[in-house]
DNA sequence: CCGAGGTCGATGCCATGGCATGTAGTCTAC
DNA sequence: GTAGACTACATGCCATGGCATCGACCTCGG
C-alpha cells in the first residue's frame, strides 16, 4: 500500500539526518573535518582523474556548491587542483598527503561511529538486506537522474 | 564486516538526497511548497498541541531553524500560532484551513512520486523489510538523542 | 581555419540551518 | 513573596547550498 512508502521515506530521512549530524559532530571534533568533506575525500581517493562535475554528479549536488567545497578542501591543504591533460577548462582533483592522512584517521572515527550506532540496531542479515535494497534504489535513482539539482 | 555499514551509510545518504530533492522540486512546482514545509505540515496535522520544541525534536533540527521555518509557514497562511493555555512563552502551532488544503493536495503529488520512484525499485516484501529496519534504527537513534543539534 | 554553439567551472545573490545570545515567562527554595 | 535558576523561543551572525551568470575553452560544420 501507499503508506508503506511514505513511512519508509520518513524513516529514511530521519535516519539520514541523525546519522549525518552525528558523523559531522564527531568528525569535526576529532579531525576538524565536516561530514561532507569526509565524503568528498573518500570519493576522490576512489576516483582518480575526478573533476568537479564528477563529484557533483555523484553527490547529486550543484556544480557551484562542489566548486566552493573544493575551494575549502584546497585551502585546508587536503586536495590539490592539477591541470587536466586534455581540457584546460577543468582541473583534476587529487588528494594531497595531508588529505590521505586525515582521511585515514577519520575513517577510524567513522567506523567506530557506525559500529556504535548502526550495528546494534539490527542483526547483520537485516542490515545486509537493507543495504541491498538501498543500493538498488540508489542505482535506479541515479540512472534516471532523479533529484539532480539545476546548477 | 565493517564495510557493510559504511556502504549502507553511503547508499542511505544518496537515496535520501535524491528523493528529497525530487520531492522538493515537484512540490514546489505543483504547490509552491518546499519539501521541508510539507513534512512540517504533516507533522502538525498528526500532533495537536505541538510547540516549536516538539517539531525541532522530531526533525532533529535546532530551535532557531524551526522557529524561522514556522515564521515562513505562518507568513504563507498555512499555520497559525495560538496562545498556549498554560505557558505564555510557547505557542501552539495549528494548521489553518489553507494549510490543510495544500497538505491534502501535496500528498497526492507526493504519493505519486513515491509510486513512481520507490515502488518499482524493489518488490513489496523487500520494501516492507527495509521499512522495518529503518523504523527500528530511527527509534534507537531518537531514544539515544543521536545527532541532535545544539541550538 | 573560423565562427556558432555547447560545456566546464568560478562567482554572486539569495534562502536556509546551526549556534550564540537576548528576553520573557516559569519554577524552586526559602 | 521574592531571588535565582531554568526554560521556550525569537533573533542575529556565519557557513553552506541552489540557481543564474559569465568567461574561458572545446568542437563541429563549413
Amino acid at each position: 500500500m501507499a503508506s508503506t512508502s511514505a513511512d519508509l521515506f520518513d524513516d529514511l530521512v530521519r535516519c539520514e539526518t541523525r546519522l549525518y549530524n552525528a558523523a559531522d559532530q564527531r568528525l569535526r571534533a576529532a579531525h576538524g573535518l565536516a561530514a561532507s568533506q569526509f565524503e568528498f575525500l573518500r570519493y576522490l581517493r576512489g576516483h582518480a582523474e575526478a573533476r568537479v562535475a564528477d563529484v557533483a554528479t555523484n553527490f547529486a549536488a550543484g556544480f557551484g556548491a562542489i566548486s566552493k567545497g573544493m575551494d575549502r578542501l584546497e585551502r585546508a591543504g587536503w586536495i590539490a587542483r592539477e591541470q587536466h591533460p586534455r581540457d584546460r577548462r577543468s582541473s583534476v582533483l587529487v588528494l594531497t598527503a595531508a588529505g590521505s592522512s586525515v582521511l585515514e584517521q577519520a575513517e577510524e572515527t567513522f567506523g567506530a561511529l557506525l559500529a556504535e550506532l548502526v550495528e546494534p540496531a539490527a542483526d547483520a542479515a537485516d542490515l545486509a538486506a537493507t543495504a541491498r535494497v538501498l543500493a538498488r534504489l540508489r542505482s535506479a535513482l541515479e540512472e534516471a537522474r532523479v533529484g539532480t539539482p539545476a546548477g
